[in-house]
This record gives C-alpha cells, structure tokens and sequence, in this order.
DNA sequence: TGTAACGTACGATTTTTATCGTACCTTTGT
DNA sequence: ACAAAGGTACGATAAAAATCGTACGTTACA
C-alpha cells in the first residue's frame, strides 16, 4: 500500500534541478523564489520566474522544502541537510559506480588528470589528520 | 548548426538504465539482448525483454554501444571506456557538490559512517602508493 | 511441414522532470 | 481610486527517460 500521506513521504533524491536551487538555499539561507532565480540566473542558468517557482512548489510537495506563508513575500528554506544530503548522493554513486569501495573511487581521483597536486597534497592531510583522530 | 550525422556526436552522460546495461557489458564483454536482460533481471530489476532491447537499440543510436548485426542474435558491446566514462561523470560530481575539490570529496567519505576501517586504510595505502610515484 | 521457441522492429504509452503562460491577488505611490 | 509593480496559484505543455505490446521473421525439431 502507498502511503497516505506524502507529507511523510522519505524524500527521494534530488534531482539536478532541485540540487541547484537546494544550493542556493544552502549558500545564502532562507530565500524568496525571486532572490533563487535571480541567483540562478546570475549563475548562467537561463530560467523564468515562474519555472522556478513551480519547482520549489513542488520541492515543498516533495518535503524538500520548507515555507513560511506569514508573509506575503513566501520564504523557502531547505528542509534537508546539506552534508547528509551529499553524503547520501556520494554513497549512492559509491555503490552504483564503485562496487560500494569508497577506495575504488580514491583511485579514481588519484588517476584523475584533472586533479592537481595541490588536490592530492590536501587528500594527503586530510588522511594523516583522520589518521590521529582513532 | 546542428550535426548531421547522429553517430558523430558527443554521446551524452548514460543516464541510470542506461549505465545498468553499460555495467553488463563491461562487467561480461559484449553480449546479446537475452543475456543482459537476463542479468538484469537476476540482480533484481525487473524489467521485460523487450525494455531492455529498446533501451539498448536507443543507446546504438546514442553511441553509447556498438552492434554486430552479421548473427541473427545481434551481439552487443560497450562503445565507451568503462574508466573513462565513470571519470567524467565523478568529474561531474565534484564540480557539483564540491566545488570542484576532489579533496572535499574525499572529507566527506572520510567523515561517513559508511565508511569502514578497512576501506580507511586502502585509501590510505593508495596515498602511499602514489606518493612513491612522484 | 508446421509449430513452438526465440529473435528483431517499431509504434505507442507511461512516468518523471522541467518549463512556462495566464489568471489573479496584494502592496505601494500618486 | 487606481495603475503599476511584484507576488502566488495552477493548469498546460514540453522534453526526457523508461516501459511495453504487438507484429513479424527465423530456426530447430517432432
């Protein structure tokens, strides 16, 4: 049986565009969809006001969101975790392009071009610190 | 202008039935319609033969897989690079949920729960392993 | 030889995501 | 009072991704 309630509902990932706009949210705090689409906008995402709007409607739907109605001028926030979020989204990548070996994916990055010395100096640290905190 | 010819273009970021089937064939070697779905549906995805079929012959048509007609049973393979492919699409991750630092991504793992000790010390010995490489 | 098993082709449909137009309400300045 | 500016609501639609049914061709073999 489907669940009564979608307000209860687990919120499934998100998707690219509701990372975009969570981002904003996450960056600068509660919003009105006027300050998110001008920031996406600056942000060289082409997008009219009412798309987005009718997405972080929904995202509200979705129980990604979070409204304040006591003003006229809405006030959306997120409703999910920035880090726990992400870190749901790494440990699906993790299982689905990894074999679920966070280490398959480190050597990855090492073989990365893209990732520059200074990157693998900072991967480097970050290990040796995580190393004294056990 | 748009390109004329499909098959030359850039074959987009395989969307997730798409890498499903692509994990298949890199994971076998090319294959036939029947033993993918079969596959498929052995790991829990229902999905019916002609799904799959469908999928696969939009995916020749995307580039994403190369076909050998000259059998009656069509044998299927991977057009792209199975490191290669998932590189860019982690390259994606990085730019998108850590600005671009792979070393972000890393505290992240580093900081999951998900995380066991025994993967810690793989990602370490690989920092080692790399370092010895420079 | 004819029928069951197994293949491909392909259109149609469903589902999910994303985008937008229009109607309408509220505040503000004149 | 009312027009302009700026909000929200909401249905419609477009675009993308995924699924499936049906038609039809080929092979194996009883």
């Amino acid at each position: 049986m489907k669940a009564q309630n979608p307000e209860s509902d687990q919120a499934g990932s998100p998707t690219k565009a509701e990372m975009d706009i969570l981002q904003v949210l996450w960056d600068c705090g509660p919003s009105t969809v006027r300050f998110v689409n001008d920031t996406l906008n600056a942000q060289k995402k082409a997008v009219q006001y009412t798309s987005t709007l009718k997405q972080m409607q929904v995202m509200v739907e979705r129980g990604l969101l979070l409204r304040d109605e006591s003003n006229m001028k809405h006030i959306y926030s997120a409703a999910i975790e920035e880090q726990a979020t992400k870190g749901l989204m790494l440990d699906k990548i993790v299982d689905t392009l990894y074999k679920g070996s966070p280490s398959n994916l480190v050597m990855q990055l090492l073989g990365n071009k893209k990732t520059s010395q200074a990157e693998l100096d900072a991967i480097r640290a970050l290990l040796d610190q995580h190393k004294d905190e056990l």
